[in-house]
DNA sequence: AATTAGTTGCAACAGTGTTGCATCTTCAAA
DNA sequence: TTTGAAGATGCAACACTGTTGCAACTAATT
């Protein structure tokens, strides 16, 4: 069995709820990426039957809420996908946009970089997102 | 005559293209608010006759584009749009989206504390954008 | 006033995401 | 191992944000 697909169903199964086909497949599909992909990335590159849109949508939704993936903000109306790294728990998270390619990248060493600057009265700050806008390695050359 | 009408008019007129009535209305308006505010806000608000939906998405690209506003990025599929303060050019901005009322307000005067960080070889870096979620003043009430 | 490039309004569409509901699946208790 | 019920899924229909095509109109220039 897939190292992936084995490590999807621990992670599923520490949360305490059902362990089902579409969890692990996507689960086991965004362990396998190293960034942050959109909801149709995912569809068109889930092996297997088609899952559905809908239920797609809701795996997400549900794997955000348990905190084994986050959503990364982006600029042209779609959510990207990530798997949660343990080590950059934070809520500070980095990211970088290809203007060109429009890839999304996360670059989460950068994080302890974002300092939360001053904040006018009665503010308070919860989570920073720093996105970077650039061209990307493959679409510079 | 409205301040914000006369300002919006000079501003317009320094394009060298065309004053029209919508752009005038858009621009006075936005020229008024504190905030970043949405195409919705905006249709809702303006005075006179109701804007075409469309005209108005067509009014924000050509300010945007003729960098008399900017757009604020958000992670709720909407735009914002904020008049461009012309201090505050180096297109290094900071936004503060309060997660309760979904308000935007532009933190332009750290703008200079975002620094780029590393990027993996072969990227390059135009624009850098902070997002800081958490909860405003009158909603920590 | 006439010209014409540019702008507007309308209708129809596209993409992303959501809701309601009937059916099916998971998992645990009998 | 079977069964019951809570929860997950698939389908259809919808909502929202934003876009495109095109005919009608308008601003600025001659």
């Amino acid at each position: 069995m897939n190292e992936h697909v084995s490590l999807a169903k621990k992670l599923i199964l520490q949360t305490g709820n059902r362990e089902t086909n579409s969890r692990v497949r996507v689960l086991a599909f965004l362990l396998s990426q190293e960034s942050a992909v959109s909801h149709h990335q995912i569809e068109l590159n889930l092996d297997g039957t088609k899952m559905d849109r809908v239920t797609l949508y809701r795996v997400l939704d549900w794997l955000s809420e348990k905190e084994l993936i986050h959503r990364v903000v982006s600029d042209d109306r779609m959510w990207r996908f990530r798997v949660t790294d343990s080590d950059v728990a934070t809520h500070h998270h980095a990211h970088f946009k290809c203007v060109q390619c429009t890839k999304v990248i996360c670059l989460d060493d950068v994080s302890a970089d974002i300092r939360t600057p001053e904040l006018p009265t009665g503010y308070r700050s919860l989570e920073n997102e720093l996105t970077i806008k650039g061209v990307c390695a493959d679409c510079s050359k």
